[in-house]
DNA sequence: ATAGCAGCCGTACCATAGTACGGAGTCAAG
DNA sequence: CTTGACTCCGTACTATGGTACGGCTGCTAT
């Protein structure tokens, strides 16, 4: 062995499935490093790469948008960078308002529901206002 | 005509398209009303249970379980209601804090890049800490 | 009465993001 | 030097939530 793990270490590493990694390959992601031998060694670098991958996409974006933020990643295009980096931010806020919003309701019905017995409790109602 | 809306100003009033309203009945979500004649037409009970449809997706619950609770809501089963409630508000918060964070991640990123000249701005690292 | 828009229906297709599978090759250990 | 785990590869399949298509029919206005 080299240094630098195999496929399934780097998987692991970051809590993804080997399928996943390949995919991801396949769809350009990730490079494919230099085989030693037969079989593809990955090292800290790859390992940063997926790890972004897999936040960036906790932050909303496709995969499609992370190519494209990965390819940013070496040029100087910071307009561009600051336009997807603002656009997802305030569709990150629209999101985050709709989401408290819910539980709002939630928690409304949650209460309601709570209450010992009587009849059914509201479901659709509960979620009317809000 | 007869009082109540055809399937497009039932789809219209609550923004989804006809096909989507006919996917959900055939999902079973949306009960298919005697129709006059050969079309259907819906009415105030319609409009509210799709409107809940819609802000029960917002709140993360998949189609499948949406349909759960449009079946509980005629029954009394107060505890699975509640669990069902409890448990989404539960992934709401995680999905709020995650949220939070790559928003914060992002602007970061935003202000990092905002700065005028200079090199490539650091993409990857800009979401490294979390 | 007749054109033409809506509605109805089944079936097929789409995007996104994986996940599974089967065969062939390879590597390290026993 | 064989066994067993792991890799590689292509292709196919999955889940979720729709969206589109084409044929037929029926309601409505001109």
């Amino acid at each position: 062995m080299k240094n630098g793990v195999t496929i399934a270490g780097l998987a692991k590493a970051v809590g993804v499935g080997v399928e996943t990694v390949r995919y991801y390959q396949r769809r350009g992601l990730l490079e494919v490093p230099q085989a030693i031998g037969a079989v593809r060694h990955y090292g800290p670098d790859d390992l940063r790469r997926l790890s972004f991958i897999r936040r960036a996409q906790g932050a909303g974006f496709t995969l499609e948008e992370i190519t494209e933020l990965l390819a940013l990643d070496r040029t100087e295009d910071r307009t561009r960078i600051h336009a997807m980096a603002a656009e997802r931010i305030a569709a990150l806020d629209i999101k985050i308002h709709e989401l408290e919003a819910s539980r709002t309701a939630l928690e409304r019905l949650r209460a309601t529901c709570a209450s010992g017995k009587g009849g059914a409790c509201p479901i659709i109602e509960a979620f009317d206002p809000g």
